[in-house]
DNA sequence: AATGTACGCAACCGCAACGAC
DNA sequence: CGTCGTTGCGGTTGCGTACAT
């Protein structure tokens, strides 16, 4: 039986104090976060591993954009979220500088309330995709086949993947969008869906925004991962 | 001014995934 | 292949504050 980390004698829970955080700021620019788990003891802080990660990337990091969502974040979120449901750190991968917990803070207090009021409204369609998916939100909106995933219309012929595709949640990669054709087929990002790509001469501009919102982004996600 | 209520957000909890052994 | 330790994720909680009465 795991004894869960919190639970150990003398360890602090609740809010930070600004020692606390300065603590954990200049340990991790010193030393990195190699073990999270046995951090708080190296840098002295009476706090469980997990509690020193989450205040690390929810609030101290450098590279978090605080204040207000912009209206494009805003919109954004409401599309990634159409595809990639409740997947926050997923959605947070595609909007720089904000955290999974961040936006799914906003996603409660505000988003949800807006559209749940705006499905109350159901004649209205609003270019959920942006520009050429209108969406019906009452309609559409709502998960079908998979978990949150909702249907995209389809048309596939056999040699191009339609620009409209069916997002799912592919077992082998949790980070990455995978597109499935009509075969079942799964094909990571980046294969035929590039707009550069010879045979895709019928992507369109909306085919261009989806691939910078999910591919050049996740990508721009991924290269900062490994790195 | 005092009290009650609603809201927003930081932090916690439990679980699943993953890698090492 | 199973077990264990660690990390990451999503759901939930609870505190502080703003607002209403």
């Amino acid at each position: 039986m795991r004894v869960p980390c919190c639970e150990h004698m003398g360890q602090k829970k609740g809010p930070w104090t600004p020692e606390e955080d300065q603590i954990l700021i200049s340990y991790i620019r010193k030393y990195g976060h190699d073990n999270w788990r046995a951090l708080p003891k190296q840098a002295g802080l009476l706090r469980c591993g997990k509690s020193c990660r989450l205040r690390w990337t929810n609030y101290l990091r450098p590279d978090i954009k605080r204040g207000n969502f912009s209206r494009e974040e805003e919109e954004n979120i409401i599309k990634l979220h159409q595809i990639l449901g409740n997947r926050w750190s997923a959605i947070a991968t595609r909007l720089p500088g904000r955290t999974d917990n961040e936006i799914k803070n906003f996603w409660h207090t505000h988003l949800k309330k807006k559209l749940q009021h705006i499905q109350l409204n159901n004649d209205i369609t609003i270019n959920a995709c942006t520009k050429s998916f209108p969406v019906n939100l009452s309609r559409d909106l709502i998960p079908q086949n998979s978990v949150h995933a909702p249907m995209l219309p389809q048309k596939v012929n056999e040699n191009s993947y339609s620009p409209v595709v069916k997002a799912t949640r592919p077992p082998e990669d949790d980070h990455m969008i995978s597109f499935q054709n009509a075969q079942g087929m799964h094909r990571k990002h980046g294969a035929s869906l590039s707009p550069r790509d010879d045979d895709n001469s019928h992507i369109n501009e909306d085919m261009e925004f989806w691939f910078n919102l999910f591919i050049k982004a996740g990508d721009q996600s991924q290269n900062k991962l490994e790195k």
